[in-house]
DNA sequence: TAACTTTATTAGCTCCGTCTAAATATATAT
DNA sequence: ATATATATTTAGACGGAGCTAATAAAGTTA
């Protein structure tokens, strides 16, 4: 399966999944090209390698989509990186804000066959260590979304975390600190003109700034 | 440290040591072009880069030697190597005939984090599954060879097999069907002339070709 | 030593993934 | 609708790692 892209286009794939999934539509040359680091002409470059390979489907001027090929590698890559994201926080006592680098590189070098011990040794669990879903071992389902932004929310409503996604692993550290993780609860006490949301927990009373609080994801209860 | 070298170059620089390793002197072109399955000419290319960048001496149409920093790049890619290996059989079921492909990979892409966490998850060990040495974490230190091949041995000499070395995994397979591992007995019964080795172990009596006895290494006792 | 064989290097090409600078298409604002 | 700003593509380059074909050095044998 993804023996047929190269790690780099891999990661392409893998980007354009998630920025897909997040927002629809199609993703642009500029749009991936700041994601991943590149210049645009890089990313012009590698949607008509991808196009001829049939991993995408590329329109000039208009950005590319997924072919179902192409999401099948980005479904393989992401399944990879969660996976071992769970692996070395369950078996090698990593901190969840401190395996994205890791996961990030292994991702694209782990044989089927580590795939599926890692998947067995930890139970075939359904999301990684942030609340992120794992994408199914036949690449067929991956856990729909069906959560809303902890800066979506009103003063008053109460809510119990669910995701946090990939941030900067100062601001992991810094939410693990102040017991915003998967699973624990939260009341949101006022939102700011700008944002900034205030919630109190069992650790507290604590401000995120909009961007974070728009990471955080979670369910009302 | 080996950030300062490409995979590629990892690779160039391990084998260069393995070789050195067990015959002394230097590595000529062809020599690593065999062992690497790619063309002399390949070889020299790399030989060059890799002595402009001081990591191994070069001289034309001599080979070359590793340089200090060389060879703590080779040492530090083969302590990854076998630490790998012996994790992926003690802490994920796998088969010692199974894990040099994966350990041949990953090798060059786990962090150095990772290498110290495997590293105690397996109590530091100080040998892999197949009893090769693993270089010490500061790379200061490989335990050196004290064994005989078991195809050097003479009929009536009883043997204790310290390691195999790398080969095709049918091999490899085979020789654990007839426990030819690291740790078990065995008797030699007679060296035929071409350098076929009969043994006897618990098992009962095998035969191997002068090639697989050479590549067992033993102590006799 | 001369001839021949083997080994190694040089020359030149290819693909990959990246870049910058220049050109062009699309979107926005007056 | 025109001018301006922004996004995208094209052109051309580079370094890394590989290849084949041609050449040259080293080693071997007569
Ligand atoms: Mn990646
Ligand atoms: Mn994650
Ligand atoms: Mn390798
Ligand atoms: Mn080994």
């Amino acid at each position: 399966m993804r023996e047929e892209a190269s790690e780099s286009m891999q990661d392409y794939l893998k980007n354009i999944y998630l920025i897909i999934r997040e927002k629809g539509g199609s993703v642009s040359t500029s749009e991936l090209a700041k994601k991943m680091r590149v210049s645009p002409p890089t990313v012009t470059s590698m949607f008509v390698k991808l196009g001829e390979r049939k991993l995408v489907k590329y329109e000039k001027y208009k950005g590319v989509k997924l072919s179902k090929k192409g999401e099948a590698i980005a479904l393989e890559v992401l399944r990879h990186h969660r996976l071992i994201e769970a692996y070395l926080v369950e078996h090698l006592g990593y901190d969840w804000s401190e395996v994205h680098e890791e996961a990030d590189v292994l991702e694209h070098h782990i044989s089927e066959k580590m795939e599926l011990r890692i998947a067995n040794a930890l139970g075939n669990p359904k999301f990684d260590p942030h609340g992120a879903p794992i994408p199914s071992a036949d690449l067929s389902s991956i856990a729909k979304d069906e959560t809303t932004r902890l800066g979506e929310h009103i003063s008053g409503d109460i809510v119990v975390i669910e995701r946090v996604r990939e941030r900067e692993k100062e601001e992991l550290q810094y939410l693990a600190g102040i017991g915003m993780v998967p699973g624990k609860q939260a009341e949101v006490e006022s939102v700011a003109p700008f944002g900034m949301v205030t919630i109190t927990n069992e650790n507290g009373t604590h401000s995120l700034p909009k961007e974070i609080a728009m990471s955080i994801h979670v369910k009302k209860i």
